[in-house]
DNA sequence: CAATGTTTAGGCTGCT
DNA sequence: AGCAGCCTAAACATTG
């Protein structure tokens, strides 16, 4: 089975969708969460293919990331502006690669349309204030399986994966806090 | 205005 | 053949 690493691909295309390379991005970051810039930016550092033909994949990415039910867009804090949202993965959406393996998808992870009609007035409320992020509980590691293409890190490696966002990023009432266990207690 | 985000549409491939 | 997952193009809206 191929895997992205140092050195692998090179001016090749590798073998993962827009959706695990964006999912990859995603969740090596320490928030777990990105701004499209930096979804950009991490395929494009790793994977030299993704240097060339810019527009194209671009827009491929955007088309996956508003499609998919499985990114979730986060509004940005008041004191961090910027252009554009966070995007993040659905924590139920987190299991859809088969045995960690990025190469395909199990099955397409779609919201039933009352779901997503419960989380739509909720993901336009204003972000609200910290509370002590919930602990790391593990449940998907994407970092074993990614390496940062040139010689450098990104990010220290044995980074404990939570599977929320910081709740500062969060509406207070936002499903995904229900949804992670510690964060229900 | 350029970047970001949404939506529709068509084509391709592998699987059953 | 039909379906599911994926890729690409493109029109269009929204936003900083």
């Amino acid at each position: 089975m191929p895997r992205p690493s140092r050195e692998s691909y090179g001016d090749q295309k590798p073998p993962y969708s827009y959706i695990s390379l964006t999912a990859m991005a995603i969740w090596s970051s320490p928030d777990k969460m990105l701004p499209l810039s930096d979804i950009y930016k991490f395929i494009s550092d790793r994977f030299p293919y993704y240097r060339r033909n810019t527009q194209r994949w671009q827009n491929s990415l955007r088309h996956n990331l508003s499609f998919n039910d499985c990114f979730v867009k986060i509004p940005r804090r008041p004191d961090r502006p910027g252009k554009g949202a966070y995007w993040t993965l659905h924590p139920a959406a987190l299991d859809m690669f088969e045995n960690g393996s990025l190469l395909r998808r199990r099955k397409r992870f779609k919201l039933l349309k009352s779901d997503k009609d419960r989380l739509a007035p909720v993901m336009d409320q204003a972000p609200t204030t910290a509370s002590p992020p919930p602990r790391p509980k593990r449940s998907f590691d994407i970092e074993s399986l990614i390496s940062p293409e040139p010689p450098r890190r990104l990010h220290p490696l044995p980074v404990p994966c939570c599977v929320l966002p910081p709740p500062y990023y969060l509406p207070q009432h936002h499903p995904y806090r229900l949804a992670h266990p510690l964060a229900a207690v």
